[in-house]
RNA sequence: CGGGGUGUAGCGCAGCCCGGUUAGCGCACCUGCUUUGGGAGCAGGGGGUCCCAGGUUCGAAUCCUGGUACCCCGACCA
């Protein structure tokens, strides 16, 4: 339990496994019998369900709508568009057979080879080819466009290396896939979605990110431009959170996909895609976790307020569940979330623990003492500390903790980052940095990829974008010397 | 796919080097009593093809050969 986490502050080598265990014994998600899956156990998925309803609500408040498209997607589509396979024909999974039958030889059951397909089947890693494909069919004319489908599905990329919620073989997101009739448009609802994300991450899940578009090499196969959030973790490496591509006409070209323009001319459709997936739980956990266990913000915790009766006794039980039902209902009526634990065969002590390690913001405790004295006491996950208010108090109280909670743990992850970005002007004083203290470093770049090369062959620190507020500042690139204007986010990263 | 490590009860591990009682410990589980305002205590109990296959041996968790799974570190990536 939380007791055996490790301690954060001694990280250097075993933040993973404490990243691992802290997941697995939260009750979140485990390592699936399937290579490099995860299965999502209840608690864990409850909080992808709070994250998944404010995203879609978001969707469709900028207008888009939902739709599905299909899980296998045929060999042939992934030819179409050349950057684009090389950048996902090394993680695909492949469906070859429809059949399996008996061993002749006894030994369970075996691929029918007679069953072979006449062309493979792509398990989707992502679905611009199939979408695209199908896209080609919904339209002619200008008056066909916008089209705004967002798809909520899983996905497979068959990975080498896999990480619980950060890199697994099957996820769970949502992609967006829009057509457009102008160049302008598709770029202007790139931007528009990666804001989306930024407000969600920042102000949903209480971490603060960086908008930037990507660098060349860093760039979404198929796109012409990735923008993305890049968020800090407290190990100080950065994980790239949420991106938003603009297609151009590429997988229009490569699918084939004209409209006639309102001037009566054929053109090709402009395009863009994004995305969020499982993995921003990841972030969620590795941003905000202590020694204790989880720190879910208010707004995604399944179980905003905790009660946990203090008794001895069934008569003193009831008494106290009853008081608790009235308090219950009072905040339920606000729309808070409350869950009162009975539980009459775990000690009170062992429930305010675990609750703790699953992260719910605010827990009470009732007791005989405070039965007689018509007080409770009101406990914070964020800061740990606790105080005895009057009952009466408890409806105000809550709403405001819930709200204090939310801004304190997202202040918190502010100042961390805050504290762990470093400006540097030498590449002596880049390495340094980034052995010694890790996190994000603001330097200036020429813009090649040769110098971003270097970077990454020696020090594993990448670009993690070009930030889109990145004040004008003439300096030299700490690689070749070259003049640079703007500072960029190097970090290493997960 | 390279380098390292580990497979022994639901979980975490010891035992292996140096083969030899009935394979052990902690947590968890079950029963009883006492407890209950921060992860309870005592007593008793249940649970194992020691990853798989083959070999050596009177005898294998332990030694040998081959396989396999998982974890960590790289390369690849959301």
């Amino acid at each position: 339990m939380a007791k055996e986490l490790k301690d954060l502050t001694s990280r250097e080598d075993n933040y993973s496994q404490w990243y691992n265990d802290l997941v697995v014994k939260a009750g979140l998600a485990e390592n699936s019998a399937v290579r490099g899956c995860m299965v999502i156990k209840p608690y864990g998925y409850a909080i992808w369900e709070n994250m998944r309803d404010v995203l879609d609500k978001m969707f469709k408040d900028t207008g888009h709508e939902n739709a599905y498209f299909p899980l296998f997607i045929p060999k042939s589509f992934f030819s179409k568009e050349a950057s684009h396979v090389d950048g996902f024909a090394k993680e695909c999974a492949v469906v070859t057979h429809y059949r399996l039958k008996n061993d002749p030889n006894g030994n369970g059951v075996v691929v029918d080879p007679d069953a072979k397909l006449e062309e493979e089947l792509v398990v989707r890693p992502t679905s611009e080819t199939i979408i695209w494909s199908t896209y080609k069919n919904w339209i002619q004319s200008y008056r066909d466009l916008p089209i705004l489908c967002n798809q909520w599905a899983n996905v497979v990329r068959w990975e080498m290396r896999t990480r619980l919620f950060l890199r697994t073989a099957e996820f769970l997101w949502q992609e967006g896939h829009t057509a457009h009739a102008t160049r302008e448009e598709a770029i202007e609802e790139t931007q528009k979605m990666i804001r989306v994300y930024a407000d969600f991450v920042e102000n949903y899940m209480g971490v603060p990110v960086i908008i930037g578009h990507k660098s060349d090499s860093e760039r979404f196969a198929g796109a012409e431009d990735t923008m993305t959030i890049e968020a800090l973790m407290q190990d100080g490496k950065a994980l790239q959170s949420g991106t938003s591509h603009f297609l151009a006409q590429n997988f229009a070209k490569a699918f084939d996909v004209q409209f006639t323009n309102k001037e009566g001319k054929l053109d090709y459709v402009w395009a863009s895609s994004w995305g969020v997936s499982t993995r921003l739980m990841g972030a969620l956990i590795m941003a905000h976790s202590d020694n204790n266990g989880l720190v879910i913000p208010p707004k995604l915790a399944p179980v905003q307020v905790v009660m946990i009766p203090i008794y001895k006794g069934e008569e003193e039980l009831a008494a106290v569940i009853a008081r608790l039902e009235e308090i219950a209902s009072e905040l339920r009526a606000r729309g808070v979330r409350v869950k009162i634990d009975a539980r009459d065969n775990v000690r009170s002590g062992f429930k305010f623990a675990e609750y703790e390690l699953k992260g719910v913001p605010v827990r009470l405790a009732l007791g005989p003492r405070d039965m007689a004295a018509g007080t409770i006491e009101v406990a914070r996950r964020d800061t740990l500390t606790k105080e005895v208010v009057a009952q009466a108090e408890v409806p105000a109280l809550v709403d405001k903790l819930l709200k204090e909670i939310q801004q304190n743990i997202f202040d918190k992850a502010v100042r961390f980052r805050q504290e762990m970005t470093t400006k540097v002007d030498s590449y002596e004083e880049f390495k340094k940095v980034l052995d010694d203290k890790g996190g994000f470093i603001l330097a200036h770049w020429d813009g090649t990829p040769e110098s971003e090369e270097v970077i990454k062959a020696e020090t594993k620190a990448t670009i993690r974008c070009i930030p889109v507020d990145a004040p004008f500042e003439e300096g030299r690139c700490i690689i070749s010397g070259k003049p640079s204007t703007r500072r960029v986010l190097f970090a290493r990263s997960y």
